[in-house]
DNA sequence: TATGAATGAGGCTTCATTCAT
DNA sequence: AATGAATGAAGCCTCATTCAT
């Protein structure tokens, strides 16, 4: 146990600070949100914010790239190659749509940080993986001829670009969200991209 | 010219501010962007900042306001209810790539100022006069039955969302937005709208 | 008419600057009283308020040997010799409380700015004009064994000092000052200096 | 020695940042004093002033209350209930008198705090209790008919306010205050709050 | 006389980061 | 591994004063 609790005690203070660090930005932005507030927030010292992460820019890009990847993580659940193009593209769809609206700040995040020129993203390897399945699916589609021979990066925008902004829109307070509107949704954009 | 000068004379301070602030916000952010900085661009000191805007943010505001409904304003040009539904739709796209292309830094600048909590956007009177077209046009298709029945901003996000995706793929210098792109991307998204 | 005009017209701004500066810094103090704002208070421009006065400070300056007369002038309405040393004293005494109670800002912005460091006073022969009927009662009482023998200032201390300090109590509320009061008050002074 | 250097080690720069305000406020002005002038007299950065006060004004204030009260304490020191009231009475009055002249910097910050309506003055219960005495004082001598049947405050102001005022003649050099004449001005003083 | 835009120094405050403990 | 006092650079903003008109 004292094994766990020391192993486990160090990731515990890094994951409240990454923690701390996703609430406070997505609520009140990458300034606004002084690292003396985020270790108070996650119940450390601002010290030992040094002791995890160099600087509060590499906190931040840590964070992205957690979260970037939960997110593709989450979009791509239950994706199975047996599936057909049609069912792994609408789950990509609704799977989407249900982890922004269980994690909003997630998204928030997200979408601060890729629209903001403050900080730069670097993506490595494990990215690349983990959306290989998108151009796969693009591919195989492409392949089959029965989506637009249009770039895979390309497709991918026509595919999934109007689901975030419904999901902003849903945030707003504009529309609401519910089942059968995803589905319309997730249809339409299918239209897009099948040739 | 002495009358140029004496009615621009007014604005000139004014609207060197307003360059300045969206250049380099647009490729330095919101933070990162001191005000002095910014008076030093536009070649004026930085006291007469607050002589034109009473705070920075203020300023921002002020900047989003006159850059978003100028980015409207170019998206809706040559609109005219005499064309068909198809060709609106169409021109609104490669009026909005076209723009978006020749002027970047107001499209970055509005992508973080939307997405950033930091400052809280309200809208006047003015903009949902700008705005009206779109729900004209995409009113009018589903009283023909032409486009899907769903919400006019949701027509609107599965018409247009994918368009900004590209240029900001374009920036990023992974797409070449070139004539026929566009135009395969447009049609595209006609296919998603369209009932 | 022009000629009053225009005579008028030079002072009638003079004295609105002085106003509004009395009434500003009375409430607010000092500092966070801009020249902009008095000038906008006094209904001028700010550029104009250094055509009649050299600085800030000068204003101040000219200000608080103004305000300081009046009152002194105002403490020595009816004052006559022929009057007995008691009835000179009593009435010292309540015209000061008159004016005082009148006049509340004025005797605010005495206290503040002699008890500030920040500027000097510098007294001319107008004051010591002004003050001499002080001297003369305070010596005439000395002379005939009325008064204990003291400097006429530690006099004029003894005897007015307490007039100061009530009038500040009824301005903040802690006691009333009726006419009752008032020569309760007038005449325990009057036992301070009686010898 | 450690242990000393420990304890007051907390309160150091504390207690170092308040004494230098002190010192420069009251030979300066509240403005004319900047917080970086206050950190370079007391030896600490600038920054730190903010880690033990949360502004400026809360740095003057909490000053003005700790001079207060220790000027309050000062003026009854040797205050006992079994002295007779009018040896209480002169008590005080040297008391004071031999404080500001030790400490003239207090009474200036005092006064000048006191008549600024800069900053407002909050008392606490430990004022009421510090002021009790006083009370106490003038409230057994009416009991007793000794003094004149006026309310408290008014019978301090007759007793104590010409005080101030002549540790302000002697700082300006206009009278000496010696102890004759200390005694002189305290028993004049005596008359007046004398039945 | 009069305006008010303009300047620029300086004030208060915040905050990323360090370091003694 | 942990604390939090401390630093100092830098940011936003104010304001006395000047000057072209």
């Amino acid at each position: 146990m004292s094994d766990r609790t020391a192993v486990e005690g160090v990731s515990d203070k890094r994951t409240a600070i990454l923690e701390a660090t996703l609430d406070l930005i997505s609520e009140r932005g990458f300034h606004n949100t002084p690292v003396s507030l985020i270790a108070r927030t996650a119940g450390v010292s601002a010290g030992i914010v040094y002791h995890y992460f160099s600087s509060k820019e590499e906190l931040i890009n840590e964070l992205y790239r957690g979260v970037k990847l939960e997110t593709i993580r989450a979009m791509l659940a239950d994706y199975a190659r047996d599936l057909s193009l049609q069912e792994r593209f609408l789950g990509i769809w609704s799977n989407y749509v249900q982890f922004s609206l269980n994690q909003p700040t997630k998204g928030l995040f997200l979408e601060q940080f890729e629209n903001s020129p403050y900080i730069k993203h670097v993506m490595g390897e494990d990215f690349v993986q983990a959306l290989a399945p998108f151009f796969d699916l693009f591919e195989q589609g492409m392949d089959e001829g029965v989506f637009k021979p249009l770039p895979p990066v390309v497709l991918f925008d026509l595919g999934f670009s109007a689901a975030s902004s419904l999901v902003k829109r849903h945030v707003a307070g504009v529309v609401v969200l519910d089942d059968e509107l995803v589905q319309a949704a997730a249809n339409a954009c299918w239209d897009a991209v099948l040739r």
